[in-house]
DNA sequence: GACAAGAGATACGTC
DNA sequence: GACGTATCTCTTGTCA
């Protein structure tokens, strides 16, 4: 029979036992906790039973290790150690002794390097070495001779050998569980290895590249975020890696022959076992007979709760600095006083209306206007007094006057928390959320302002923002921008708002039905087709099913993170090959109007208006345009025959009608505009197909002759010079390849020169200046535009030419609104604007209404702007959105 | 170790 | 090109 020894990590058993009973801690007459002895002796004597060694030894660790030493941080985020374990270890070590187990302890090294050293002596002796630990790091040590020897969850232990490590995390070999650690990081011993790298991630590297030498030395293969993240923690992975390492060099005096199983001292063990009122374990331990010794006969209490020994320290006590409020209050040198009768209100009241200027900002509930509710007013006129009005009712007379400028913070909101009290705005709106989006653009506004608490003082602050915005503006030749349309649309977006929209509930749960039962069908179709049932919305598992099981093509794409692409535009590629690929691509489409829409419309209506309300993000895009969340209304399907079925579900208030009014081809009449291109312009004012008459110019041919693939092509060419893109993407979009490509675009460029020469412009203006500018000098910097990096400055450089072109589409469409709605305003009419859709505009009418509004509708929008070309918006009408489209 | 929250990737709806 | 949202997957922090 071979020698097998057993070294055990002392610390590792003993936290464990100790957390494991942590509920229910087993204390003795005497007040010790004896949960971590207890889990130890069951430990030990299980070992002993089962596997009966020849040899065993059991590890401490001792004092601060030479870990400590390269990296002070080393452990210490833990704890300090339970008193019950302090106090358990003297005892535990007194039971080795008797048991003549011998305890190995080295200043300066954990029980892991003991141990590892010992394995290794022990595996040359020829040896069966187990290593009993729950601690993954010793997976490292584990050869054909060496094992680990892990205590299972629930009971039992588990036998590890170097099948089992690879198999477990995944690798190759056990010598690359310190390349895993030193990747993952620790967080138990406080070393992190590359931040954002788990598990996953780790071994996926381990396994592409071997070890982490290797990756360090090839990060260049790496791509994106992945490079950054490993390139950044180059230092934090290598010592991460030595830290994980075990060593086998630890100058251990205990010899192996020590190591062998004894006799135990039995007195000396019933001795302890006694003192601790351990009955059973004297009994079972020792080999008397047990069948007497009931269970219950031990009267270990059971504790619930444990008292923290931090509880005083835990004390939630006042933190002056918890309520940033308070900070600001001290931060300011202005006086905050609290207007609660209407004498003061009255005095106040005068004093604005006689001031030309002064910040009004409205504390709300909710940074969601039709969720929000009034709960306050600072005014402040100057630095040094804020006045806090807990009743806004005394303002209203002051908010009305149209000669004040209001400066605020997110008017919108302000808007439409005031409309909702019966107060009206009319003052003129500067709003420094928007002037700080107009000057720049590319950050995210509204998080960043709405995301500061309201506080009495903020008003001085948003006063002190405004005298230096307000130069930007200036600086930047955006104040008529600013004034004459951004501030404006404020009202007109907060009424859209607070408007909403109404849907056809009932028509969109028999959608749903529909919808759901077909989605059924299909997934069951499919994973007939696979011969398995899998999670379709997982592209994972699409992926692996159609390339790894089912191969239906030779060298499938991967994504950057090496997962199979399985994206609409490569399976459709596919759909010939294998059936189950159109239905896969079916059963996504269904899921997406599905997920996206048609279940989630219904939840987001509002129940006190019965309508749905998105919100109109007026500082979110970077070229200019409006977005809308919660939900998106501006992506509501169109294109398909399901999609279609959505937009029906948009109706007008009872017993009105539906008027939808867009732009015909905006962008690229600003585009022949700004171009100044004669042909482009010409083909806009014959009045024909504008894709078509492209196409005849391009292929020289009379516009009747155009084909409809030519004019496809005619159409994609000019979309991708709005979108600016490449003539890869041009090829992509067309699946027509990139030589064919390069020709269309060069022979778009010779039918219309001014427009290649105006997207020269944009570049080399771009480069100039380092942004681009709208009509209405709307601006979006470009700092990558004369970047070194080839395809980071060609982005930047098709952002040169987008941006003015859907920016000034963007400018024009909020003219056309501002327009609009004063008209409807100033005309009395109750029609209601409802959506904005970048080129679209969106009413209910009440019936009588319709001509006059059909015709203010059309006149502002085709009129908002003076361009080369005319401005061309068509009307619908109908029962529904669809209808009227 | 289990669980939840957050971040990132992927996919897809619109203009 | 510009967005916003759903879903899945992985990482990270927290709690015993």
């Amino acid at each position: 029979m071979n020698k097998k020894i057993f070294l055990i990590d002392a610390y590792a058993i003993i936290y464990r036992s100790y957390y494991a009973l942590i509920r229910a801690p087993r204390i003795n007459s005497k007040g010790l906790n004896t949960s971590a002895i207890m889990g130890f002796l069951n430990t030990l004597n299980e070992v002993m039973q089962k596997e009966k060694p020849s040899h065993i030894a059991v590890a401490f660790d001792h004092g601060k290790t030479f870990r400590h030493e390269v990296f002070s941080e080393y452990k210490a985020q833990r704890e300090a150690t339970p008193e019950d374990i302090k106090l358990s270890i003297p005892i535990i070590k007194e039971i080795l002794t008797a048991y003549h187990i011998p305890i190995l302890q080295v200043e300066g090294y954990e029980a892991d390097d003991i141990i590892g050293t010992i394995a290794k002596q022990a595996e040359g002796d020829g040896m069966d070495v187990y290593m009993l630990t729950p601690d993954k790091d010793y997976a490292q040590l584990v050869t054909d001779k060496i094992h680990m020897y892990r205590p299972r969850h629930g009971g039992g232990y588990e036998d590890m050998g170097p099948k089992e490590v690879c198999a477990k995390y995944g690798i190759d070999s056990t010598s690359q569980v310190i390349d895993l650690l030193g990747l993952m990081g620790d967080s138990s011993d406080n070393y992190q290895g590359c931040p954002g790298v788990g598990e996953k991630t780790a071994v996926k590297l381990i396994l592409e590249f071997g070890s982490i030498e290797r990756l360090l030395s090839r990060t260049s293969e790496l791509k994106g975020k992945m490079r950054e993240k490993v390139e950044g923690a180059v230092e934090d992975i290598k010592l991460s890696k030595y830290l994980a390492t075990i060593r086998q060099d630890v100058p251990v005096t205990t010899p192996l022959d020590q190591m062998q199983v004894q006799e135990p001292d039995k007195e000396k063990l019933k001795e302890i076992f006694s003192e601790l009122e351990f009955k059973t374990f004297a009994a079972k331990l020792l080999g008397e007979e047990t069948t007497n010794v009931k269970k219950t006969s031990q009267k270990q209490k059971t504790v619930n709760t444990q008292p923290s020994l931090f509880a005083e320290f835990e004390d939630d006590g006042p933190d002056l600095f918890k309520n940033s409020n308070l900070r600001d209050e001290s931060e300011s040198s202005a006086k905050v006083q609290t207007i609660e009768n209407e004498e003061e209100a009255q005095k106040i009241t005068d004093k604005l209306l006689s001031a030309k200027i002064f910040v009004l900002d409205v504390k709300t509930s909710s940074n969601v206007g039709i969720d929000a509710k009034l709960e306050g007013a600072s005014i402040a006129m100057d630095e040094n007094e804020i006045f806090f009005f807990k009743n806004v009712t005394p303002l209203k007379k002051v908010l009305k006057s149209p000669t004040l400028t209001i400066v605020m913070q997110n008017a919108k909101l302000a808007l439409e928390v005031l409309g909702k009290n019966g107060i009206e705005v009319k003052g003129q709106i500067w709003d420094t959320m928007v002037a700080h989006y107009l000057i720049n653009p590319d950050l995210h506004h509204n998080k960043e302002y709405m995301e500061e608490q309201f506080s009495p003082t903020r008003a001085t602050r948003i006063l002190a923002q405004k005298s230096q915005l307000e130069q930007q503006l200036r600086d930047g030749g955006m104040e008529k921008l600013f004034l004459e349309v951004e501030m404006p649309l404020i009202p007109v977006l907060a009424e859209m708002e607070m408007n909403g929209v109404l849907l056809d509930t009932k028509e969109l749960a028999r959608v749903q039905q529909e919808m759901n039962a077909r989605a059924m069908q299909i997934e069951h179709d499919i994973y007939e087709l696979a011969g398995e049932s899998f999670n379709i919305a997982s592209p994972k598992q699409v992926g692996d099913i159609l390339f790894g099981k089912m191969q239906i093509m030779e060298k499938p794409k991967k994504t950057k993170t090496g997962q199979y692409v399985t994206s609409e535009e490569v399976l459709q590629q596919l759909r010939s090959k294998n059936p189950i690929v159109g239905k896969i691509l079916d059963y996504r489409a269904l899921k997406k109007l599905l997920g996206t829409y048609i279940e989630a419309l219904p939840r987001l209506i509002n129940p006190q208006t019965g309508h749905v309300h998105t919100s109109f993000n007026q500082c979110v895009t970077a070229t200019g345009r409006l977005s809308s969340s919660d939900p998106n209304l501006q992506n509501i399907p169109v294109r398909t025959e399901d999609g279609k079925e959505i937009r029906r579900c948009f109706i007008p208030e009872p017993g009105e009608e539906f008027f939808s009014c867009d732009y015909s081809q905006v962008e690229l009449r600003i585009m022949a505009s700004l171009s100044g291109d004669q042909h482009m312009i010409d083909a806009f004012l014959s009045g024909h197909d504008i894709h078509a008459a492209t196409s005849a110019k391009i292929y020289h041919k009379d516009i009747s002759e155009v084909t409809k693939d030519e004019r496809r092509k005619a159409k994609s060419a000019n979309f991708g010079i709005i979108y600016g893109i490449s003539a890869f993407g041009l090829a992509q979009g067309l699946d027509i390849d990139r030589r064919e490509a390069k020709e269309l675009i060069d022979g778009y460029f010779e039918s219309f020169p001014d427009v290649e020469q105006f997207i020269e412009k944009c570049k080399q203006t771009a480069r100039e200046k380092g942004y681009a500018e709208t009509i209405m000098g709307r601006r979006r910097y470009l700092p990558d535009i004369n970047s070194k990096n080839g395809t980071v400055r060609a982005f930047a450089e098709r952002n040169a030419v987008n941006a003015p072109i859907q920016g000034t589409a963007a400018d024009i469409m909020k003219v056309a609104m501002i327009r609009v709605w004063q008209r409807l305003k100033a005309e009395g009419l109750k029609t209601k604007m409802i959506l904005q859709v970048h080129d679209e505009l969106n009413f209910s009418v009440p019936t009588e209404e319709k001509g006059r509004v059909e015709q203010i509708v059309k006149e502002e929008m085709q009129n908002a702007y003076q361009l080369a070309v005319p401005l061309i918006a068509d009307g619908g009408w109908g029962t529904n959105w669809l209808e009227a489209h």
